[in-house]
DNA sequence: ATTAGGG
DNA sequence: CCCTAAT
């Protein structure tokens, strides 16, 4: 039987992709002394030998590898020493123990000598820790588990005690509990024959107090030796002392990183108090890995079970198994720990999520740059309005939301955008309204004006934002506050109401604000993403009639140009997605006609004449609504592009 | 950046 | 309306 376990090396540099070199590292954040860590594939050979891993033993767990590669690289980056991934594959009784970030090229038969000297310490130390008992009664591993978790080992030989000495090695670094990490297949070890190599004697005699790693005793020619093991490189270093202060370091920085405290009980990890033993954490993660020995193809997911968190989204639970190995214990509460998930979950987010945030948020501390005005233009308007000024105290306190990022503990801040407008930016109406303090009755002006003509655009934008607010008026210091064009758009329905009103056909007065029309749709990513629906008046609708006729339709920027651009909203496209319903509805209405139409959808029918207006467009443009010869009038509304129920404003 | 289409 | 693909 082979085993194939991964290796971690550190590193100081030197070797290959560990590029995070340390003069960045240092540079970065003053206590990232420690070195990143570099895992090597290789192969525990049944006499507990290792052997570096052949090409396609290392294709083999390539993938995985690859995988969590992103993640590494951070946690390598930030110091953050540990991760050990194990998994077992196929069914040929091979047992692969993967540690991340590897890149299988590297210098095995190195790998190798370190690994041994390595563990020689380890061993060391797991001697003396044996005697100390006191310590041992911090091991929570219980043996159940453990057995749950080494199906393998259960099987008995000698794989099992190769498996032990290849986890210790893994977290030998870690806290001054190795052993433990070689109790949870305690039971087994004692089974196996290598078990003996694991606690033979040795030479380094290195111990550790509280933490700090005696080696005085040593020579420098073997502080050499366990420097190059250790840091992966040579030293020509003669100072015995700091030899050992950077050994030690080293040593004694990867426990602090990985010092969690967990404790695994039945299959879960429960958080453990301080003093116990951090290793178990590390033991953890190479046990939960562990066990997804089962089948070749089993996927992460299972192994998080044993974190005992829900799994939801297999990358998710990936994130989060790093984040409780390396950054939990800088947490502290679990609710933090979720914000971090979250806060994974949504990175790189998508240009519309960002925006999603940062309209919530504007909408919370709405005022700011228009607080001046807002309470000068509408104090005698609405006093209810007077609740927000408090707000103001904290003028631009959140121009920057730094999440803590915590990958690897390394408390990097990461700035955030927290405000991105959507739309383009638009003149900002609220410096015109400060000049007309009457403000809604300006603005009614004005927006008489735009009726009339095509209305400039920052007439129709105060338009827009006065118009309606005898309808709404709670929503009236939205309307003035409000500062993106967005919001503003979605605060009042106004404006092309009032113009209806001169048209034939009255359009009933729109009894929801926009925050209203706003309707959460769950997306496929999980997400929610907004979708407020505003109605199209009978106004756009013949603005848009008529920039059909003038440009034709598909010339839809040109169109929303010439007669939409004081609407911020109503893109082109949504001038196209209108055209498109008002064609469907126009020839699917024309037979069957009035019969259903009536209040019953709240909305006004759209008038005849604009329908005809609209088909005879079509004709001259030889256009026709998709699938009209066929599928008629069946589903006229159900046809409708989203919510434009066809026929209707 | 615009358009066309699907959803 | 939203999202994408194709221009």
């Amino acid at each position: 039987m082979e085993t194939v376990i991964g290796v971690d090396d550190y590193d100081d540099g030197k070797l290959d992709d560990s590029g995070v070199d340390r003069s960045s590292s240092a540079l970065s954040s003053p206590k990232q002394i420690s070195n990143p860590v570099v895992y090597k594939l290789v192969r525990v050979e049944g006499d507990g030998r290792l052997v570096p891993a052949t090409d396609d033993e290392v294709m083999e767990v390539e993938d995985f590898l690859e995988y969590e590669n992103s993640e590494m690289r951070v946690v390598a980056d930030t110091g953050q020493s540990l991760e050990c991934i194990s998994i077992e594959r196929s069914s040929s009784g091979k047992l692969r123990l993967e540690c991340s970030e590897g890149t299988a090229e590297a210098d095995l038969g190195k790998l190798n000598a370190k690994f041994q000297m390595l563990q020689k310490v380890k061993q060391e130390e797991k001697l003396r820790l044996s005697s100390r008992s006191p310590i041992r009664s911090h091991v929570q591993i219980d043996s159940q588990c453990s057995a749950d978790k080494f199906p393998v080992i259960n099987e008995k030989d000698q794989e099992a005690p190769s498996i032990a000495s290849s986890l210790n090695y893994c977290h030998s670094n870690q806290s001054g509990s190795i052993d433990q990490c070689s109790r949870p297949s305690e039971g087994v070890i004692e089974s196996g024959s290598s078990a003996s190599a694991v606690y033979s004697p040795l030479k380094p005699d290195f111990s550790m107090t509280d933490g700090e790693i005696c080696l005085d005793k040593l020579s420098i020619k073997e502080l050499h030796e366990l420097f190059k093991v250790t840091f992966g490189r040579e030293t020509t270093v003669k100072d015995k002392q700091w030899l050992k202060r950077r050994i030690a370091m080293s040593l004694t920085n990867s426990c602090d990183v990985s010092a969690t405290t967990f404790t695994i009980k039945d299959n879960k990890i429960s958080r453990k108090r301080e003093e116990e033993c951090s290793a178990n954490v590390n033991a953890a993660a190479v046990i939960s890995a562990e066990n997804m020995a089962g089948e070749g193809d089993v996927k992460y997911a299972d192994s998080y079970a044993v974190e005992g968190y829900t799994v939801d989204d297999i990358q998710v639970a990936s994130e989060t198994r790093l984040d409780n190995l390396h950054t939990e214990h800088e947490l502290g509460d679990e609710d933090q720990q979720r914000e971090q998930r979250a806060a994974k979950r949504m990175r790189k987010p998508t240009k519309r999520y960002i925006e999603e945030l940062s309209e919530n948020e504007s909408r919370e501390y709405n005022p700011r740059s228009s607080s001046s005005n807002r309470n000068t233009g509408h104090r005698h308007v609405s006093p209810t309005s007077y609740i927000r000024p408090a707000r103001n105290a904290f003028p631009e306190v959140r121009t920057f939301v730094t999440r803590f990022d915590s990958l690897g503990g390394s408390g990097v801040q990461i700035p955030c955008v927290s405000r991105v407008r959507r739309s383009r930016p638009r003149k900002n109406i609220t410096s015109l309204m400060k000049f007309h303090p009457t403000g809604m009755v300006e603005a009614a002006k004005l927006s008489n004006n735009a009726v009339s003509g095509h209305g400039s655009d920052t007439d129709s934008e105060i338009q827009e934002k006065v118009s309606k607010p005898s309808s709404m008026p709670v929503k009236i210091h939205q309307l003035s506050t409000s500062e993106s064009g967005k919001e503003k758009q979605c605060a009042i329905i106004g404006t092309t109401e009032s113009r209806q009103e001169l048209r034939p056909n009255k359009i009933d007065p729109p009894s929801h604000t926009a925050d209203s029309n706003m309707v959460t749709v769950p997306t496929a990513k999980g997400g929610m993403r907004r979708k407020h629906h505003r109605a199209w008046t009978l106004a756009e609708v013949t603005k848009l009639i008529e920039g059909v006729s003038r440009c034709g339709p598909g010339r839809w920027s040109e169109i929303k140009r010439q007669s939409f651009s004081s609407y911020s909203h109503r893109t082109s496209v949504d001038l196209k997605d209108k055209w498109r319903n008002l064609l469907k509805a126009s020839f699917a209405h024309t037979p069957a006609d009035e019969g259903m139409n009536s209040r019953k959808h709240g909305t006004a029918p759209i008038p005849e004449h604009i329908l005809v207006r609209v088909r005879d467009l079509a004709a001259m443009n030889s256009q026709v609504p998709p699938h009209f010869s066929s599928s008629k009038l069946t589903t006229g509304a159900a046809a409708s592009v989203h919510g434009d129920r066809l026929g209707y404003l």
